[in-house]
DNA sequence: GTTGAGCGTT
């Protein structure tokens, strides 16, 4: 403390955790170390992973493209990763597709840290930071960009991120009988249209992630059996509803999602 | 076996 204070010089450009820096020598990667994610900026809020994997595609194989996109809204967040098979096409690309435009938007290539997050580490960040004091943040300010959901966005009866009319009241009235039409009940918050993109006759329609349905479709009512008229009633409801995907940020940090004892027994 | 709520978004 006398006076001094640290502080955090930052570096030029991004030069975030040199893990993987070129370094000054050079600027080869190391066969190891070549990645092979190259992380797109400034696309367009509309782009498609086919988009990129087309003119990506021209310097080697892609193994994977994914545009990641905000969970509450939907909408694209303007970056993308292009992952390569072989580290050398990705540099290669990196080099050619750095600066081309694309839809008339010029694009910036750099190498991708493997840092992805898994899904499930980001609901931890909406948790309450973790309890591990704190690592969050470590990367940049998002609250910036904040990926909560604006509370006040269109209407002001309906949060946006709302399901459309999710109200099991006390029973499921039988003229609910909307389900069993769509047990797309995956992740997907809101459901966004879904593109029919004939592109790969040869591809099975199937869901390219689809065949692993986790599950209990949140429905709401309970399959058959009719439900004893008992006091925990509400209770019971209240904890099927548990089950399901996360509504809210906020019913998060409200407690974990207990489980309910194995109804297998 | 993987991960799709992936970091460098006005």
């Amino acid at each position: 403390m006398r006076g001094r204070s640290y502080t955090p010089s930052p570096p030029r450009g991004y030069g975030r955790r040199g893990g993987r820096s070129p370094g000054p020598r050079g600027g080869r990667y190391g066969r190891a170390d070549a990645p092979t994610s190259l992380l797109v900026r400034n696309l367009r809020l509309d782009c498609r992973p086919e988009d990129l994997k087309r003119p990506f595609g021209q310097f080697g194989p892609v193994k994977d493209v994914y545009l990641p996109r905000d969970y509450y809204t939907g909408d694209a967040r303007g970056f993308g990763f292009v992952q390569y098979v072989d580290p050398a096409d990705a540099a290669e690309a990196k080099y050619q597709m750095d600066g081309q435009l694309l839809h008339g938007r010029e694009l910036t290539v750099v190498f991708a840290e493997e840092n992805r997050k898994k899904p499930t580490e980001m609901r931890a960040r909406e948790r309450g930071g973790g309890s591990r004091g704190g690592s969050y943040d470590r990367r940049r300010s998002p609250s910036r960009y904040s990926r909560s959901p604006p509370r006040n966005s269109q209407s002001r009866g309906r949060n946006y991120y709302s399901p459309p009319k999710r109200r099991y009241s006390r029973s499921i009235s039988p003229n609910e009988k909307r389900y069993s039409r769509e047990r797309s009940y995956s992740r997907s918050p809101p459901a966004r249209e879904h593109k029919h993109h004939s592109g790969s006759p040869v591809r099975v329609e199937r869901s390219p992630y689809g065949s692993r349905s986790r599950s209990q479709s949140p429905g709401p009512v309970g399959p058959g059996p009719v439900r004893a008229r008992s006091p925990v009633r509400a209770r019971s409801i209240s904890r099927s509803r548990s089950r399901s995907p996360p509504h809210h940020p906020a019913e998060y940090a409200r407690g974990p999602p207990r489980r309910d004892r194995s109804p297998s027994q």
